[in-house]
DNA sequence: AAGGCGGGGCA
DNA sequence: TGCCCAGCCTT
């Protein structure tokens, strides 16, 4: 099959039956598009559409982005994770601000230079929103290329993914590289699907390899796998007179990088070891201690199993509480800050507990 | 419980 | 250049 048919076939299909209606397919500004490429890098497109709107709306452009409080910035991306992608989002739109005057660069390389952008996204902001003539290669097209070619080994390996690099260029037409780029992505998430391919669907059905050998499942080949470790921690839910809860602010990187979090006690589960941990640590008393039921969260690399303890302060004013990583945080009247998806969950239900919605 | 996702950072 | 890191959602 030559390229030509292939993105012709490609692009016929995308007329007919491809989606058209998403929020950043209108008005698409580099801009506009760049952000939604950020948030669709980990994140599912039903998972994105809600936190783009609330994005935009809040920074309509990138002056107004550049502008923001950070703490406003991570907590409009609360729940997104890989939040250095809102850290690097945010420092880009300065950097645009200061070198480029506001407008978004118009080259790959100097678009790839922004922090947080790599060579496929780059291509995808100007092949969107410039038409210009740059392949992509995110997870869409390495599944949809690696079953078309019925390449194997998984497409992490530096060889593999010079080959799919290689064959995305040359598929790629340089006439409506925009349609071309948004056809091809839209095949993978809806047709050429990594569960229940639609193969019946599929415009490159009579030239797909895997389709021809019966094995669509088998591409792309899967990462190889290890097994991740567990770590335990328990975080403290102190609440003060007031029922507002202890927040620290997490060190800008490494995970939760800018993140507010709860305090993390360095000592066993027993009332008098939590009591002198936040005694030495926190210069706080507590009492009232409940140990509840751990909960599992687990990232790439590793299980976090936390040991969520509640307690009352008894000693409020304490000079440690002026710090300005530390403060007092109301759950019924939450302010803009950027919260670790199981912090938000603890908080939240915190919150049910002293509203009375569960006891 | 396992797998997928794009880019940064460092040896 | 090759590895490790990150956090959520879907299956």
């Amino acid at each position: 099959m030559k390229p030509g048919n292939f993105s012709s076939s490609l692009l016929r299909w995308h007329d007919a039956h491809g989606r058209h209606d998403l929020p950043w397919q209108s008005n698409m500004t580099a801009y506009r598009i760049w952000v939604s490429e950020i948030m669709l890098q980990q994140t599912q497109v039903a998972t994105v559409i809600p936190y783009y709107q609330r994005f935009m709306q809040q920074f309509a452009d990138i002056e107004s982005l550049a502008k923001a409080d950070i703490d406003l910035v991570l907590h409009l991306w609360t729940g997104l994770g890989y939040y250095a992608r809102a850290r690097n989002l945010h420092k880009a739109a300065n950097i645009i601000c200061h070198d480029y005057a506001g407008q978004f660069p118009e080259t790959l390389d100097a678009v790839i230079a922004l922090p947080g952008i790599g060579r496929s996204t780059a291509a995808a902001i100007l092949a969107l929103s410039d038409n210009q003539h740059h392949a992509i290669l995110d997870g869409n097209v390495k599944r949809v290329l690696t079953r078309f070619f019925a390449i194997d080994g998984w497409p992490g390996k530096p060889e593999v993914e010079r080959l799919l690099w290689q064959h995305a260029e040359n598929l790629t037409p340089i006439e409506n590289t925009a349609q071309y780029t948004q056809a091809i992505m839209d095949l993978g998430a809806t047709v050429c699907t990594r569960t229940n391919a639609k193969c019946h669907q599929c415009p490159l059905l009579q030239h797909c390899r895997a389709y021809a050998n019966d094995r669509v499942t088998n591409y792309p080949t899967s990462k190889p796998k290890k097994t991740i470790p567990v770590k335990k921690t328990i975080m403290l839910l102190l609440r003060n007179k007031d029922n507002q809860v202890l927040l620290q602010q997490r060190p800008p990187s490494g995970i939760w990088g800018g993140l507010w979090s709860l305090p993390e006690a360095q000592c066993d589960t027993t009332q008098k070891a939590l009591c002198a941990w936040s005694q030495n640590e926190l210069k706080l008393t507590i009492n009232d201690i409940t140990i509840a039921q751990p909960l599992r969260h687990t990232f790439s690399h590793f299980h976090l199993d936390i040991t969520p303890v509640y307690a009352s302060v008894i000693n409020e004013s304490s000079a440690i509480m002026e710090q300005a990583d530390t403060v007092w945080y109301n759950t019924c009247k939450p302010d803009a800050r950027g919260l670790a998806a199981p912090v938000k969950k603890l908080l939240d239900t915190h919150n049910d507990v002293m509203t009375g919605v569960i006891t």
